[in-house]
DNA sequence: GAAGAATGGATAGCGGTGCTCTCCGCTATC
DNA sequence: GATAGCGGAGAGCACCGCTATCCATTCTTC
């Protein structure tokens, strides 16, 4: 496997113990590791590079967990560097405000509140001026989700898979309830609309 | 702009209407589909080739609604070509027959539960063999969030719009859904383990 | 102990994708 | 009539993820 090779050079996975010059040994651990980059890239849709940030801060040593999970957070959620429209900025202010979560996040400084804003962003330039109506709902059944998930998470022995769980449960997570959701939409689209034809 | 002369010569912009051999005439539904391109391929991370899939069905005539709906969504849900754990496919099946909705998705002809299935597969390759467990709170959740979606969707006007905002809707939600779950996680974390420094 | 296979390490290169540059022939404008 | 600009088309560029090749060394096998 010369991705493998790749992926050493790389710095995403360590490199094994050298039993001697030419003989590097692998464990069971640089298995798990592998498979976890594999799973980021192919599943997380991470690029090489913001893999590299996520394991940095994976193994770095945090003082508190809670810090931890906030660095890990940052880092699977790169930026997108398009500019935000400032109506679109207002939506997310006003969605804090809603939720008495106001001055908490600054949309320049935090990539999740500014992914947020990205999203409002584009919405808006489509003509989906009201598409923030929607954040309130969301944040309803997101809320459901997200005890589901801090519940799986926390259900984790060592802090270090807490960790892990966390980078993976998020990513891959994702993408499960993007097709759920997708099932989701079809099943009541049925409920609604029937199999008819009607618009 | 040279980028929207490559988009014209990729399809996924209608060519203007030539009001002399070299002089094309671009209204403003043109600039709404220049936005949608972009939104697509920022916020929705699709590849030139899948915006031309999709606006290939957006401008396609069908029948019923429903099947568009059904043809859009398969479009915007490209499969990922990893092979799948047979593990990971059961417990796709097996949250299907919980929900009662047997046989009606089959992994390899349907995208969304492809998708589905990559994402346990995923899962289980880095040793999360229990992942399938978020499934039903998942749905849970994501049922409050797809009527939501439905209802913001069938509040458009013409059919047109409404295959539109199924595009827009789903992939800019998308986008939406991840950064609010991440912003849910940090708020029910605060909630469990405070601000504080256990483990 | 010698021959062959295999390893670690490093460099160069390949293939796809999204975008840009340049050129050509034309026509609208001054 | 000169010039500036357009539409159209091809070549080319930059980046990214990956692969292929090379070399020195060393484990394996006889």
């Amino acid at each position: 496997m010369p991705t493998i090779k790749y992926y050493l050079r790389e710095g995403l996975l360590p490199a094994g113990v050298l039993t001697s010059p030419n003989q590097a040994h692998y464990d069971e651990e640089h298995l798990r590791r592998l498979r976890l980059v594999r799973a980021l890239i192919d599943v997380g849709g991470l690029s090489i590079a913001t893999v590299r940030d996520v394991l940095g801060v994976v193994d770095s040593r945090s003082p508190s967990l809670h810090k931890k999970l906030g660095a890990v957070q940052e880092a699977i959620s790169q930026p997108g560097s398009a500019e935000l429209d400032p109506l679109a900025v207002k939506d997310v202010q006003e969605f804090f405000a809603r939720q008495g979560e106001d001055e908490c996040y600054d949309v320049t400084k935090n990539n999740v509140t500014h992914m947020l804003a990205s999203a409002m962003t584009a919405a808006r330039s489509v003509g989906h001026d009201h598409f923030s109506e929607l954040l309130d709902p969301y944040l309803e059944g997101l809320k459901i989700i997200a005890r589901a998930d801090l519940e799986y998470i926390a259900s984790r022995g060592s802090t270090d898979a807490v960790v892990e769980a966390m980078v993976v449960g998020t990513l891959i997570g994702d993408a499960v309830l993007k097709a759920v959701r997708r099932l989701a939409h079809a099943q009541v689209s049925r409920e609604v609309i029937g199999g008819g034809s009607d618009d």
